[in-house]
DNA sequence: GAGGGTAACGGCACCGGGTGCCGCCCACTA
DNA sequence: TAGTGGGCGGCACCCGGTGCCGTTACCCTC
């Protein structure tokens, strides 16, 4: 609806949400982004204000490029898996799938995520797309364990991946040059109680 | 700083943050938080828009009551807490500790909540104020585990808190006559992996 | 009881994110 | 060549948040 070239009738679209988020990932890395303005990206890409807000909803939401295809294909996954295996052995695998990414693709990603986890803004925007990340383990969870997604156990699945995920992705961006697949795979293990009886 | 009645040089304070908390409270009770504009809350309390940014540092601030000053407890309490019982246990009672609210207390801290965990502004929000409860479960699990709140197995320790306790919320706001501290100690005791194995 | 010190008040102007409205533009189609 | 329809983008507006600065009201001292 804004994007792929001629076809439609209608004026063409002026430019791609994937256009406007390297523009703007580039100033947020020259001057920041809480010093970049949206007049600056849209001013930038050549766009209108006015136009931007057509492409994502708020800027904090520029930041995160996919995510709802990644959530669509999360929840893909979860749903073909075979029943059998220890429901953390399968999260820990989707959340491993679900982090991984195309080597070039890395160094984007992890710009994407230290503006993420440490921009206040940012910070904060996150938890409205970390719910949903939570809703579809949620779901799964409750698959398995049999009841409602909104029922006390399969939520706290979910907010314990979520928190595994999160840690993980801290450790990653304190350490340079650490490997975050085996981060993830080290916290998801962690939480297996290897710490309830300390 | 701009509380207690005189005593102090200078021009007294206009009103206090326990009143115009209330004041605020009621209005969003009446037409929402959002519709709930800073001049009306101003306007209510008899103070100028400027004011009100004296005494909070955001419109998302006040429903936040004395957290500040719950953090210090919490704190507190874990600084004097004598080693040798399991972790977890002393984490279960902490939170239900910090969770405590005089009966009197309980209706006001449940719309608070309500408000906390439903409005998409203060969910946002509340990631910040929550990032400062998890630094201090954080330095208490890494005093207890050995080496620094950064490292990974204490943060993931204070990530799996702070689900517990969020997850134990919204329970109690979704079921209605139910029991938070019952509530909370089902989702620490939860956290021991009973999960785990399914 | 007059005057100075001091700290909170609060108006004003400004910034920036976000939105509703509406006329304009432009490729495609008939 | 005229018409259709969807994206563009200016404009005006709202609201949260901030820096500035003159004003107000208390207290203390003389």
């Amino acid at each position: 609806m804004l994007d792929d070239a001629g076809e439609r009738p209608g004026r063409p679209a002026a430019t791609t949400r994937a256009e406007l988020e390297q523009v703007a990932l580039e100033l947020f890395a020259e001057r920041g982004f809480v010093a970049t303005t949206v007049d600056d990206i849209a001013a930038a890409a050549g766009i209108g204000r006015r136009t931007f807000f057509r492409y994502f909803a708020s800027k904090n939401d520029v930041v995160w490029g996919d995510f709802e295809l990644g959530l669509l294909a999360l929840r893909a996954r979860l749903a073909t898996v075979q029943p059998g295996r220890p429901l953390l052995d399968e999260l820990r695998e989707a959340v491993l799938a679900f982090n991984r990414f195309d080597p070039g693709e890395v160094p984007w990603h992890r710009d994407r995520m230290a503006l993420i986890l440490t921009v206040p803004a940012l910070q904060a925007h996150s938890t409205l797309r970390y719910a949903a990340w939570r809703s579809v383990i949620a779901e799964f969870a409750a698959a398995r364990l049999g009841g409602s997604p909104a029922d006390l156990l399969p939520q706290l699945v979910a907010h314990s991946c979520l928190g595994a995920a999160l840690t993980a992705y801290d450790q990653w961006l304190l350490r340079p040059g650490s490997d975050l697949p085996l981060l993830l795979d080290q916290a998801m293990r962690a939480l297996s109680g290897s710490w309830a009886g300390a």
